[in-house]
Parts: structure tokens; sequence; C-alpha cells
DNA sequence: GGTTGTGAACAAATTCACAGCG
DNA sequence: CGCTGTGAATTTGTTCACAACC
């Protein structure tokens, strides 16, 4: 239907959450209507960039005024997709899987945690934050069954490769990896990685070169 | 004393520690050399862009051979500031900053975590994987005298830009921050983020607009 | 007057393609 | 002959600057 916004470039798809989150807290304050100077420095970034950000979106704002809170927060979420739930499965029981279940982030913002999947027996069949944990061979045919759009990885790197094949399997539209490994998967799936080691050795090139003192 | 790798671009950076991990595997697997082509496929990327990035640091390939492992290795570490340890605050002693605590891998790589600090009294004098938490008033004093270089955020997004002043206060030249919101540090002092939720909206962006169809 | 929306200018990052060297 | 290292071309992303409009 919306011809609108055919292709918004990736960069600004990945700073829209980022506007969302901001407009949701003008929301909780109130406020009936923003500028782009206003929404870039709650966002952190710069003016021009969220109007042109925005104009992907389409023509929301007023001249003279500046944007409908309300309105453009309904818009960005349905251009998100967040006006509905997307079921979540997470693999990996352990220390970061189970943190991230017990984490009310994901469920509270549409992404409820509905199965969790593990290679290891003794945990199969426990309950984490209510989520049952399933075997790692019954993937393909659960995650199918529950529907699961996003699967989260989050087991050693040494099985992340085969876990997120298996998602894919299971028709698996998007995989969120924390396993610190460069996994594939076949082209019209998305990926995005959070690797915590790799962040802090990124860090730690900027500290290692901080003011050349010169 | 190396006026090779001036400026490196950030995109590269953010990719040295990828190549990192891929070179430490092939020292295991006694792989002695490399070319860019192998190197690029264990990265996730293509073969230009490995060769542009280890350019930056320098002219450590030989042609027609490929990169020696171990001497590349050894070069990204120094150039990572990885020979040496970055000794790790994380602020937060919740669900998510006692997983980061519990997590071996930063240690393990580098990053020890020496003290914790938390808001709630009834946490302080805990300790957390045998890291002891302090209270968030004593980060400024304790972070200096520790010789913190690298802060964690792992509060409520309520408290992060509170405690990011108090890191950048007590010296340290590095934020990681995983609160669910946008901070600012001063001129100087790094920033990177890392937000579950957040990530999960981009997902769902791509998972909303699958396969036009047409 | 004030603020958006957007072409045009600029900057960063990626990819190409090949000379140069082992 | 094979593979690196790198200028040049291309693509992607950012910022400027201003006309259009409320």
């Amino acid at each position: 239907m919306s011809d609108r916004a055919r292709h918004i470039p990736e960069a600004t798809v990945a700073r829209l959450p980022v506007y969302l989150r901001s407009l949701a807290e003008l929301v909780d304050d109130k406020i009936a209507t923003v500028s782009s100077e206003r929404l870039a420095e709650m966002a952190g970034v710069n003016a021009a960039k969220v109007r042109k950000d925005l104009s992907y979106l389409g023509s929301y704002g007023t001249r003279g005024v500046g944007y409908d809170v309300e309105y453009l927060l309904f818009q960005m979420s349905r251009e998100l997709g967040l006006t509905h739930d997307w079921p979540v499965a997470i693999v990996g029981a352990g220390n970061l899987g189970s943190a991230l279940a017990n984490y009310g982030g994901f469920t509270q913002r549409g992404f409820p945690v509905v199965a969790m999947f593990d290679a290891d027996r003794a945990k199969v069949g426990r309950r984490v934050h209510g989520v049952l944990v399933h075997h790692t061979d019954d993937i393909v045919e659960l995650a199918a069954e529950l529907g699961i759009g996003i699967g989260v990885i989050a087991t050693p790197a040494s099985a992340a490769q085969d876990v997120a094949d298996k998602l894919v399997a299971a028709g698996v539209g998007s995989v969120l990896n924390f396993a610190p490994t460069v996994i594939t998967v076949p082209e019209g799936v998305s990926l995005r990685k959070v690797d915590l080691a790799l962040e802090l050795q990124i860090l730690s090139f900027y500290q290692e070169h901080r003011e050349p003192a010169g």
C-alpha cells in the first residue's frame, strides 16, 4: 500500500528506534509537538539528519510548527512493524540466555520470549522466567509451530552456526547473534550481532590512542 | 613511534577485533599463513576490504604468499592495545550487570572487572563473581584510585547520564553503555552502546518489510 | 517568523581493477 | 604466476543551505 517509503537507507533504519524512544518520552511528558532540533538533541544526532531520516517515512511534519508527537510515533511504529508482537526464541539457556530471558525489556517492547532451547538435556524441561526450555534438536519443528519470527542466539561460538541453520530451517526471518563468532544466513534473512568483548576491544583501540599530547 | 597507522577509519577499527578473532582461530589450528581471501571468508567480509583494512596497520603481507598469521596477530593486538589489561568497572549490579560480571569473557580477553557499583545500599558490600560492589557515590574516588580506564553502564536509563558523568569525572576514557537511553560524554572520551531492545526493533523493521513478493 | 523537506555539496566507506613485488 | 597494496571509481551516508509552506 504505502508506496512512500521505498527503500529506507540502513543507517536510517538503525536510528528509527532511537527516535521512537524519544517520542515515547515526549508522550509521557504530555508534549504534543516537537521540532527536528529538539528531537535531534534527544536522540543525540543533528537536526538535518532527523529531518532527512523522517522524510523517508513520509511528510509527517508541519512547516513552521514541527512534528505531531503522537502521529509521528504511530507512523514510525507502523513502519518498524511494532504495532504487533514478534514472538522470539532464545537459544542457549546459560548465563547470557537466562539473563536475556529474565530481562523484562523484550516482552515489554513487543518481543515476547515464547521458547528457549538448549543442547544440555539437564536444562531441558526447566523454566527460565516462566519460559520452558526445549532441546535444540526440536528447534526446527517447534519454532515453526510457534510461529517464531526472530531467533536470539546465546550459545557458545562453536554451536552458533548450527543453531542459525536450524532457526532458518524453521522459517525464522531474523537472527540476533550474541555468540562471539561470525555466522552467515541466507539472502533474505536479517542478521544483527551483539558482541560484548568486541565492543571492549574497539574501546581499547581508542583508549590506547588517546590524545597524542603533541 | 609507528607513524604508519595515522588515522584508521572508524569502520576499519570496528572490524579489527573480528580479524583478530579469526587470526586466533588460525593460530589454534596451527596455520602459519593466510590470504586476504581466506581471512575475509572467516570474518564475513570481502577480500578487498580485508586488504584495505590491514593496509592501515602497515604492509604486513607478502605478495604472492599472504599474511603471516602470528606476526599479523601480534601487530594487530598491539594496535588494538590488547598487549596489556584494561581494568573495567561495571556500574549497576542488577540482572544485566551481574550477568556481565559473571560472563568470564571479559577477564579472559584482557578486561578484568575490578569493581562494581550500585545505587542500592542493600547491594553494596556483596560480591558478584568475586567482585565487590561499591556505592555509586564512590565512583569518582574509587575508579580513579583503581586506575579504571573503561566503564560499563548497566543501570536503568534514568541513572545512566549521571553515572556517565561520574565515570568521566573519575578519568575514565571509554564508556560502554547498556542502558536504553542516549548519553553524552565530553570530546575525547570514547562511547559505544549496546541496546538489546533496539536491535530487535531494527530486526522488526526488516521482518515487517520482507520480500515485497512483486 | 519558524520549521520542514530536499536538492546539491561534501565526506566516508566500499569496491574495483591492476601495477608491483615476491 | 599469485597475492598484496593502493589509486580511482562508485556507492552510501551526512551536512548544508534554502525554497516552500504554515
